[in-house]
DNA sequence: CACCATGTTCCTTG
DNA sequence: CCAAGGAACATGGT
């Protein structure tokens, strides 16, 4: 469900609302998801802690709490293929796939996901393994360039590489490549100035412009209405607006939106790639 | 039954 | 040592 943009939009949507809330207790239902953490360490450290602020790092929330008696420490959410956050009144039933709920009193912090791939716990020692932020001074084109210098695997294997630029996933290096008219197939070695600046740009743009959408309508954070589509964002019951703007993902088969020849899917590293093999020519 | 799914990590192979 | 590929994780949709 979520890359970059959603994260963001989900952080946006979550941090005033936790700001200053004190946790009661808490409900591990799926201790998977805590890992390294152990359960009873994780209920030691937030039991009578304060939300103080949440910031998004790459596909990560940055939970950073504190302790009764001042100290401050992070907890680290990633919401994997599945997962949702939101907040939900305490009488509620807590969903069928709950891995992890927060008591805040009135309401239950609710970290939900099917398939269980996200986490929540207090180990933060994936955060040294990540490269710059998309939309960050860090991913200069210098940076881009000398990233994709000395390296042959194509280049969507490398935009979904969270070390060389932390956040872009699946759908949206789909999108990213499509819009800066490469192919998904190029060697990262072999692209061309022009196209750099195209993908570089065409990252930046994708992300803005998929938080901006992300921002533009109420959103259907539990999941649970008709509307809930592909993507993170479903809308709220009765909401209207525009379409989800993905061009080329999930599209195979249908008209190019620029040349209507056929979107083709083709597998890179596992993992599913949809491009306009007409805009998109090695 | 088959295959697919927004992500990450671990293991094997070269 | 590194790069690349594949499987695993777990559940549900088509």
């Amino acid at each position: 469900m979520p890359e970059l943009p959603e994260v963001e939009v989900l952080v946006r949507h979550l941090a005033p609302r936790l700001k200053n809330k004190m946790i009661r207790g808490i409900h591990v239902r799926r201790a998977r998801v805590l890992r390294p953490t152990r359960p009873a360490a994780l209920r030691r450290m937030l039991t009578g802690s304060r939300f103080v602020n949440l910031v998004r790092r790459a596909k990560y929330l940055c939970f950073m709490l504190q302790r009764a008696d001042g100290g401050t420490f992070l907890l680290i959410g990633h919401l994997g293929m599945t997962g949702r956050m939101f907040l939900q009144p305490a009488d509620a039933p807590l969903p069928k796939h709950t891995a992890v709920a927060l008591d805040l009193g009135g309401e239950n912090f609710v970290f939900e996901d099917t398939r269980y791939f996200g986490r929540f716990t207090l180990d933060t020692s994936m955060q040294g393994r990540l490269g710059p932020e998309p939309l960050g001074d860090g991913f200069s084109f210098e940076y881009f360039t000398h990233a994709l210098k000395r390296s042959a695997q194509a280049i969507k294997v490398k935009l979904l590489d969270q070390s060389l630029v932390a956040g872009l996933g699946n759908i949206y290096a789909c999108e990213s490549l499509f819009h800066a008219r490469v192919s998904p197939r190029l060697a990262a070695c072999k692209l061309t100035r022009a196209q750099r600046e195209r993908l570089w740009s065409a990252v930046r743009r994708t992300l803005a412009d998929a938080i901006r959408f992300g921002s533009s309508m109420p959103l259907d954070w539990p999941g649970t209405g008709e509307l809930d589509g592909l993507f993170y964002y479903g809308r709220a019951a009765g909401a209207t607006g525009p379409q989800e703007p993905l061009r080329v993902y999930d599209r195979q088969g249908q008209p190019c939106p620029v040349c209507q020849t056929p979107i083709r899917r083709i597998v890179q590293a596992g993992r599913s790639t949809f491009y306009c093999p007409r805009c998109q020519q090695i």
